[in-house]
DNA sequence: GCACGCCCAAACTA
DNA sequence: TTAGTTTGGGCGTG
């Protein structure tokens, strides 16, 4: 089965995604132009110019979500907010040896939301402005909303990621995991679990994608029921980027209530 | 020589 | 019980 691009077969590059109007628009302008674009972007609330990326149990939408001047700022805000985990956490053991992890890693989200992560349970920290403002922008162009968010930090293309899947017991299985891109532009690659290893059962080609400063790119279920992804080390690429994934985290309803329960009653 | 893609190690977890 | 997994290193290719 070969991949499907619809749209264009070829990688995704920022030029190729034209992005909102900064410009105010008349009444008018704006019920006719909503109208198209609904027609044309079907399915979601907010209608910024979606490219979709299809293949056999892949599902994705990526657009250009800020303008290059909003990028750069949300960059420059997050390189002064976040805190990034350290020792153990920025650790991964893995048959007996231990490992920096090759970029920098921090969780934020709502009061109390843990998610647990190469064996390692992670605290949520509360949400800063610019993170507020990036969830808000996410949730106005998807629809969708978030209660947590996963930062990664690659200081220059020798950071990279393995191939892994974001399939976690705690995620919400219906919402997509939205991954939002700041500073250096990086290639993301997807592969297809019946295709990994030398005894893969079936060839199915990778698809690949670049990144952008200032993109979002929606995860849509199944996707990472059957698709592995991606960052793979870059050498040529000299400065950090900055990538957020906004997830919606299950709550527990029966711990939260026994927790609750535990707090009045101590006896 | 270098960048990149692919495979593997045999510990540990859910 | 057992399938799945995290990263670095080795090797092949262009």
């Amino acid at each position: 089965m070969e991949q499907v691009l619809r749209g264009q077969n070829k990688r995704l590059c920022s030029n190729d995604v034209p992005r909102r109007s900064p410009r105010k628009r008349t009444k008018m302008e704006e019920h006719e132009s909503m109208k198209e674009e609904e027609d044309a972007f079907e399915g979601f609330p907010y209608p910024i110019p979606w490219q979709k990326l299809e293949a056999e149990g892949l599902d994705c939408d990526y657009a250009l979500l800020f303008t290059k001047e909003e990028a750069d700022n949300l960059f420059r805000q997050l390189e002064e907010e976040v805190v990034y985990s350290t020792g153990e956490e920025s650790k991964v053991q893995i048959f007996g040896k231990v490992y920096d992890i090759p970029r920098k890693q921090a969780t934020y989200g709502n009061a109390g939301l843990t998610y647990t992560y190469s064996g390692v349970k992670r605290l949520a920290c509360p949400w800063t402005p610019t993170l507020e403002y990036i969830r808000n922008a996410v949730t106005d162009a998807t629809g969708q909303s978030f209660n947590f968010v996963l930062i990664n930090r690659y200081k220059d293309g020798r950071d990279h990621m393995g191939e892994h899947r974001d399939d976690e017991k705690e995620l919400d299985p219906s919402c997509p995991i939205a991954s939002v891109s700041l500073g250096a532009a990086r290639d993301f690659i997807f592969r297809h679990r019946d295709a990994r290893g030398k005894q893969s059962s079936r060839q199915i080609d990778p698809v690949k994608l670049e990144l952008a400063h200032g993109s979002l790119l929606l995860m849509n279920p199944p996707t990472n029921t059957y698709w592995y992804h991606s960052l793979p080390v870059r050498k040529k690429v000299l400065s950090p980027r900055i990538n957020l994934t906004f997830r919606r985290i299950l709550v527990d309803i029966k711990k939260t209530i026994k927790k609750e329960n535990n707090s009045k009653d101590p006896g």
